[in-house]
DNA sequence: AACGCTAACGTGAGCGCTAACGGTAACGCT
DNA sequence: AGCGTTACCGTTAGCGCTCACGTTAGCGTT
């Protein structure tokens, strides 16, 4: 830049205005300056440019497992986003792990980034706290925060999971097993109150053997918990489960004990990743619009970025998408052939 | 910064030191200052680090698409090596068009990221030359170079396709259609060119109906060319994929045809997907070490930052790894029962 | 006692840019 | 003619750090 002032004979500053389209500037001389700029293979150096203005063009985004394809979706919607208004996004996995998320929002607080979004699996609130103090804006995705009034983007979680038991129960289930995630997440809670709320209306006796947490997502641990679910006696003749992650996880199970989907099990999970259509017997599920609740979480996050802490931007947003029930094979229902492959 | 050392009653650069664990320090006054930093809730910009110390603790990580659970895994493979080492990555997505990789680059050029991950789709290599000449460690993913010498990290891609496409000659398909990615794509070549060895070996002469490129990697691009290959008077009785993605597009093609698999069309793909062996008709696929081909090449990057460029340090780093043929029900042939899951 | 040496800290300059202000010429207006 | 006004550009002062020095006190050494 300074090579560029001296050659085109103007100003730094000069140089600064003509790059960044700035109006106090003759078109002709812009014109030459970026001339000049190509030529000199120049790249503008943000970092510079961030600390001076005290603006960063990164925002973060914080999840548990982008192996998960509903994350990877959710992923994919916030950076298109913010790649139509130049931001970059760091992706970090926490593996619902509460100290990597705390290391997480670290070290993005001390990149700067400009706005945050997050998939806490954290219980405590401090770490959000600090970030509303140091005015980053934030959105929780997936996840409510019971404690202080953040901005969030979600699905009907309890909603959800009451279709899925609902459906379960109208095909005649009553020993109904629930594979849940990490207790501490609120969506977790939700769809376990969403479980409850379905079996208390249906007059179902809910059984502790039948509720069982799992410390991630993942579908070694979705099969290991089925297989206890699956241990007990009277053995549940169907099992809800947290994710479809975790649900992968069931058909294992099912597979190793030699126990048939639907005749034996009826599986039903969550999220509907794209896959879940392709299964050997596909599963019955309840779809989030995972690709716009990112795009939604980013959307959020660039108008808050745009107010810029304005005082007047009071009220956090809350977005809560509706979740749908998508009946296969895997709940034993009747079911219609899918049509196409819709990309993901 | 300078309220802790005006605090401390020390200079700034002594509070520079003591937090960044320089060693030219007393102990005392290290603890004394981190825990004032500690009580002021000091954030380190790291930002203003960045710019005076010209040096960044981010790499860039361009990829197709993350959605892809091949990409998902090989970002997690380089999220958690770069995490090792104190290091953030930017992700983008390039859905394979090219503009998107030349805009990437260029964003991460300017964000100044330490080093760069790239699975290129752009033919031109200027970019490539660009990054060289600013010393910008980078290492290709899953595509080599042709023109210049650079560091990459795939797997051996001709010898994948070879594999596979000899399975199913053996398994008695002559009429054997294969669906590629983008031809500019320097792994398509390669698979193709182990497609064509295979098919020459065995005497079969190539057909150019049987061959399909594709602009994407999507499964509803799979979807158009396996309909459009499946068209062909006589219609091919195997189909490879160039990926497992464009593979789940075959399955719905030929369920709209009313075509059985594998009865009526044999289907291999390529990558192994941790999904794969939960389809339908669990996909025959050609495996490669998708999380440890991201770690390999974060490790790579990281050597060579801290290398910094050194004058000794010529010859760039080549990784092949070896693709392995995993036999399951979609070509055919006769299967065992596959063990638990293994997590992505 | 005079010397060097080292540990521990301070000083100053600067990384490459932006933002606020200041200056100047050219123009129109009364 | 004198005035304000606008368009354009230069000047200055940082942003919050790091790095290469310079400095000082305290120590051992001969």
């Amino acid at each position: 830049m300074k090579d560029i002032a001296k050659i085109a004979g103007v100003s730094i500053n000069t140089v600064s205005r003509a790059l960044n389209d700035k109006p106090e500037i003759n078109e002709k001389t812009r014109r030459r300056i970026k001339r000049i700029a190509r030529e000199l293979n120049y790249t503008p150096n943000s970092i510079a440019a961030s600390l001076a203005s005290r603006k960063t063009k990164t925002i973060g985004l914080i999840i548990p497992d982008i192996c998960d394809p509903f994350f990877a979706q959710q992923a994919r919607g916030v950076e298109d986003t913010a790649k139509e208004e130049g931001y970059s996004v760091i992706l970090l996995n926490t593996d619902e792990i509460s100290e990597a998320e705390l290391k997480a929002v670290a070290t993005l607080r001390s990149i700067r980034v400009a706005g945050l979004m997050l998939t806490s699996v954290f219980p405590g609130t401090d770490h959000i706290e600090n970030l509303n103090k140091q005015k980053v804006p934030l959105v929780l995705l997936n996840r409510r925060c019971q404690e202080i009034d953040t901005n969030y983007v979600i699905n009907d979680n309890q909603k959800g999971a009451y279709k899925a038991t609902k459906h379960l129960i109208k095909l005649g289930h009553k020993k109904i097993g629930v594979i849940l995630g990490p207790q501490r997440i609120t969506s977790v809670l939700d769809r376990y109150v969403g479980y409850k709320k379905a079996m208390a209306e249906a007059g179902i006796e809910l059984s502790e053997k039948y509720i069982v947490y799992g410390e991630n997502l993942k579908p070694s641990t979705g099969e290991i918990l089925a297989e206890q679910l699956l241990r007990n006696n009277p053995r549940p003749t169907a099992i809800l489960a947290y994710c479809d992650s975790l649900a992968i996880g069931a058909y294992a199970a099912a597979r190793n004990m030699g126990l048939s989907i639907p005749e034996e099990l009826a599986l039903v999970g969550y999220d509907d990743i794209p896959y879940a259509q392709y299964f050997e017997i596909p599963l019955t599920t309840v779809a989030q619009p995972a690709y716009n609740m990112g795009k939604a979480a980013c959307k959020i996050i660039l108008e808050k970025i745009k107010l810029g802490g304005d005082e007047k931007d009071l009220e956090s947003q809350h977005i809560v998408f509706e979740p749908e029930l998508v009946i296969r094979k895997s709940c034993g229902a009747q079911v219609q052939i899918e049509s196409s492959w819709s990309d993901y």
